[in-house]
DNA sequence: TCTGGGGTCCTAGGACCC
DNA sequence: TCTGGGGTCCTAGGACCC
C-alpha cells in the first residue's frame, strides 16, 4: 500500500503557522511579481476566489471581505517542507517526495505491525503537533488511488484526515464519486477526449477493457488506467537529479534596453550556476531565452531562444555568465518592450565524472573551482548575494519582481527570526 | 496599470547510418 | 509491374503535474 500526505492549502499554511491570528480567515499567497493566486484557504475559496485568479481582477472581493494577502516566499515554504518531510522520514523508511507538498509513503511490511489507518492518523497528528501544518492522508494500492483518497480525505471531515481504499468496494465508490477532470494523469486534454469518448466518470473509465484502453490511449492513458484498478504502476522513485535547471522571472515593469536585460540574465545566469555546484553537478549546454508582453496585443511582440554548449561541462558563474550573456546580445531586438527572460542549465552531469578536452578554453579549472567554492562559503557565511557579479546590478532593477506582502524569512535568517513578546 | 515558475514524460518525425 | 530493411540519435511539441 501507498500513502499519499497532502498538505492542506501548504503556503497558506505555512503563514498561518507564522501569523496565528489568521485561522478561520480567507488567505491568499500570490504568484511572483504579486500576479495570481497560487494558494488560498478554503476560507477564500468560499467567497469566489480561486487558484489563478489575476489579483487585480478580483480586488473587489479581496477588500470587501478583507482577504489577508502575501507575496510568495519560497524559502520559508522549502524550509517548512524540510521540516514535514523529515518527520514522515523518522516514521516510514521509504518516502518519495512528489512536490513541495506532497510525498508518497511506501508502507508495504508496516501493516504487519499496526492498523495502517491509524498509523497514518498518528503520523498526522505528529506532523501538525511539531509544525502546526495541517495535513491530508490518502492510503491504496496504487499512487493514483492514494491521491484520489487523500482528496477524499481533505474534503470530508469525518475522516479524521485518512481515508483508505483497501477494499473493492470501496474503490468503486470512490472511482462512481471522484471528479473525473481530477484524477491525477487527467487533464484538461484527455478529459475532452474521455468525454468525447461518453466517458464521465472514473469509474466508467476503469470498467473499460484494456483493448479498449490500448486502442485510444497511448502509454500515459493506459497507465491512469491501471493504477485506477489498483495495479500499480508508475515509479516515481529514480529520479534522483533534475534533467534541467530553469530561472526565469516575468518582470516589475518592462524593458527595452540591453544593460538592463544583461542584468537579468546574469542574475538568473549565476542562479543556475548556483543550483548545479549546490548538486555538484555541471551542465553540458546553456539556453537564453526574452519574451515580450504576451497579454499587450497592442505592443510589437517579439521572442527568441538560443542554445549553445561548453566543451568541458561546467558549473562556474564565470563561464555560465558569459555564455549566456554572448547569446543574449546574438537574440536581442532593440525597440522591444521585454516582460520576461530566463536561463535554462541542460545536459547535465556529475562533477564527479567530467570528461577533460584537450582544448578546454579554460585552462586553469582547479583554481576557477577554488574562487567558486570560497565565493559560496563567503555567501553561506554572510548571506546571499554578499559576493555576486557586478553585471548583475543593484537590487534597484526596474525589472526586479514586486512582492509588497512578503513575510520574513522565519526559518532560515537569524536576522528575521519571529520575535514573541510576552 | 496589472496576468507565475519550474518541472517531467512521451511521441512523431527528421536526419542520418550501413 | 517491380524501388530494402534495420537501426540510432535528436528535437519539437503535446500533455501533464504542482
Amino acid at each position: 500500500m501507498w500513502a499519499l500526505i497532502d498538505c492542506n492549502s501548504f503556503f497558506c499554511s505555512v503563514e498561518k503557522v507564522f501569523h496565528p491570528g489568521l485561522e478561520g480567515q480567507p488567505v491568499c499567497v500570490l504568484s511572483n511579481n504579486d500576479g495570481c493566486i497560487v494558494a488560498l484557504t478554503p476560507e477564500a475559496k468560499a467567497i469566489g476566489l480561486h487558484r489563478g485568479d489575476p489579483i487585480f481582477k478580483v480586488k473587489d472581493i479581496v477588500d470587501r471581505y478583507k482577504v489577508e494577502v502575501f507575496s510568495t516566499n519560497m524559502y520559508l515554504y522549502a524550509a517548512m517542507s524540510k521540516r514535514v518531510n523529515s518527520i514522515m522520514r523518522k516514521a516510514v523508511m521509504h518516502v518519495e517526495q512528489n512536490s513541495i507538498d506532497e510525498s508518497f509513503l511506501d508502507l508495504k511490511g508496516y501493516e504487519r505491525t499496526y492498523p495502517l489507518e491509524e498509523f497514518m492518523r498518528e503520523l498526522a497528528e505528529r506532523i501538525r503537533l511539531y509544525t502546526d501544518i495541517p495535513v491530508s492522508v490518502g492510503v491504496a494500492p496504487s499512487k493514483t488511488l492514494a491521491k484520489m483518497g487523500s482528496k477524499f480525505a481533505k474534503k470530508y471531515r469525518g475522516y479524521r484526515g485518512v481515508c483508505m481504499i483497501d477494499t473493492e468496494e470501496k474503490r468503486r465508490k470512490a472511482l462512481e464519486l471522484f471528479d473525473l477532470s481530477d484524477v491525477w494523469g487527467i487533464g484538461s486534454r484527455t478529459f475532452e477526449k474521455l468525454h468525447y469518448l461518453g466517458i464521465d466518470s472514473p469509474l466508467q473509465f476503469a470498467d473499460k477493457s484494456e483493448s479498449w484502453v490500448r486502442a485510444h490511449f497511448h502509454k500515459p492513458g493506459h497507465q491512469t488506467w491501471l493504477e485506477l484498478n489498483g495495479i500499480p504502476c508508475i515509479d516515481t522513485s529514480e529520479i534522483i537529479q533534475n534533467k534541467n535547471i530553469c530561472t526565469s522571472r516575468s518582470f516589475g515593469e518592462m524593458v527595452s534596453d540591453l544593460p538592463s536585460l544583461k542584468a537579468s540574465i546574469a542574475t538568473f545566469a549565476s542562479s543556475c550556476a548556483n543550483k548545479l555546484r549546490g548538486q555538484n553537478t555541471g551542465a553540458q549546454a546553456v539556453t537564453v531565452f526574452l519574451m515580450s508582453n504576451r497579454f499587450r496585443e497592442d505592443l510589437e511582440q517579439y521572442g527568441n531562444s538560443v542554445t549553445t554548449t561548453f566543451v568541458v561541462p561546467t558549473s562556474d558563474t564565470l563561464e555560465i555568465t558569459n555564455a549566456a550573456l554572448r547569446i543574449l546580445e546574438h537574440i536581442y531586438k532593440p525597440g522591444i518592450l521585454y516582460k520576461k527572460s530566463g536561463v535554462i542549465v541542460s545536459q547535465i552531469v556529475s562533477m564527479n565524472q567530467i570528461q577533460g578536452d584537450l582544448f578546454d578554453s579554460i585552462p586553469n579549472r582547479p583554481q576557477r573551482q577554488q574562487l567558486m567554492k570560497t565565493i559560496d562559503a563567503l555567501n553561506h557565511r554572510y548571506g546571499l548575494k554578499t559576493i555576486q557579479l557586478g553585471v548583475e546590478g543593484d537590487s534597484q532593477q526596474p525589472w526586479k519582481v514586486k512582492c509588497e506582502h512578503r513575510s520574513p524569512n522565519y526559518l532560515t535568517d537569524l536576522n528575521e527570526i519571529l520575535t514573541v513578546r510576552c
